[in-house]
DNA sequence: TCAATAGTGTCTCTAAGACATTATGTT
DNA sequence: AACATAATGTCTTAGAGACACTATTGA
């Protein structure tokens, strides 16, 4: 029953262009100092009513951000994980719009697409798959990569982005089909251009009601 | 930084007849001493390899068996669970066919179907609910249920095990489709009686390769 | 007017469920 | 033989995907 080193870790995940990416900071102190790596620290247990605002806090004072969206995803703990002894850590996963990111970015913090990740300390690399696996499952049957995309977006917008994170091309008439059985987007007035020689694309927002909650498809997609 | 209280807890689900049950202890220690909840104790970090490693062991230590699937499930943190002070535990769920219950089951151990638990100390009520949840959603779309069915059963029996999960009839032509698409299951030479007079159905076993697995359906049900 | 993508109508095909029929045991 | 449930064949229906057609912009 000696000690055990208690922290939180968070795997914040943005949309960065057209590819997922995770924030990554260099750690200040040992063990790893000067590594990149997620960010994370104790439980302050004089501060945190528990690990979930530990995970807030520990997102806020390293990105200056509140996250629109945060969930526990696993505990990772062990003798070896840690050189400094038994530890455990409960890894959470968030949810960014890059923008939200940019607005409030300093030189410490990196956001490196998940494809080019370096060798990461600790198990930090299984925590991100471990996220991955997560928000490509959850994508099959929910709104939730609404979280990664902007304030407003097009659905063609969304559509890419729900390819993006299962891997695979969807058919344009059910994907519509679904996101209208969701019901939890509301059409913005005024269009969408930038694209260039074609239509423009009718601008969505979520409702208020579902900004921050997960709708979850019945049959999934 | 003060030190964190850290424990493993173990919602063990078996099959009791006709209702889902949960294995509940007397405590023998402070706090809730003399109370029934489910087994828990601390990490410890000189022998359990991860929080995984804490939770097999307090399920072999209070039970006496080797639960034939166990998964974490969440960690519960705070201030006030515990009245010692602020505590983390790393809550995992087990599934043990009931056979292998009832032949070790000594007086200390209670086995209390889910829908007359009464109060239990800490977040143990939480918990309970949060395994169940897993437990029926996990139930549409895997092999999940078939953990709490013995060595040996029957369709009809593994049907009426769904149905008890889901809580809605299933389709059997459907149900059975599904069972023979993720086909984990092998004939079991000889049939079954005991029903009275009709024709005997046939037994089934998980296939070896499939024991430790937990398969998953593409569409669900 | 052409090119390009947005948005929608509609047909096809797959899969789930309903129903019916056959199978096989006990009484 | 009667009955009860197992097991399976087959039809119906619902939902997903393919395809095509219309809409709307800039060049």
């Amino acid at each position: 029953m000696s000690a055990v080193i208690c922290t939180v870790d968070v795997v914040l995940l943005t949309l960065l262009g057209e590819e997922l990416a995770a924030v990554l900071l260099r750690r200040e102190h040992e063990p790893f100092q000067g590594a990149l790596a997620i960010p994370g620290g104790y439980v302050h247990p004089q501060d945190d009513l528990c690990a979930h605002d530990a995970a807030m806090r520990v997102i806020k004072n390293k990105t200056g951000i509140v996250a629109p969206y945060l969930e526990q995803l696993a505990t990772f703990s062990g003798a070896t994980r840690d050189p400094r002894g038994w530890s455990l850590s409960v890894a959470h996963y968030a949810l960014v719009p890059y923008p939200l990111l940019a607005a409030r970015k300093d030189a410490a913090v990196h956001v490196v697409p998940v494809s080019q990740l370096g060798t990461l300390p600790f198990d930090h690399r299984a925590m991100i798959d471990t996220a991955l696996e997560r928000l490509r499952n959850k994508s099959q049957y929910s709104s939730l990569p609404c979280f990664l995309a902007g304030d407003t977006f097009t659905l063609p917008q969304l559509q890419r982005l729900y390819e993006l994170l299962l891997g695979e091309t969807l058919n344009k008439v059910s994907f519509r089909r679904k996101m209208s059985e969701m019901d939890i987007l509301d059409p913005v007035d005024g269009q969408f251009e930038a694209a260039g020689a074609h239509r423009p694309a009718q601008l969505y927002r979520l409702k208020a009601a579902v900004r921050k909650t997960l709708t979850v498809l019945e049959r999934g997609l």
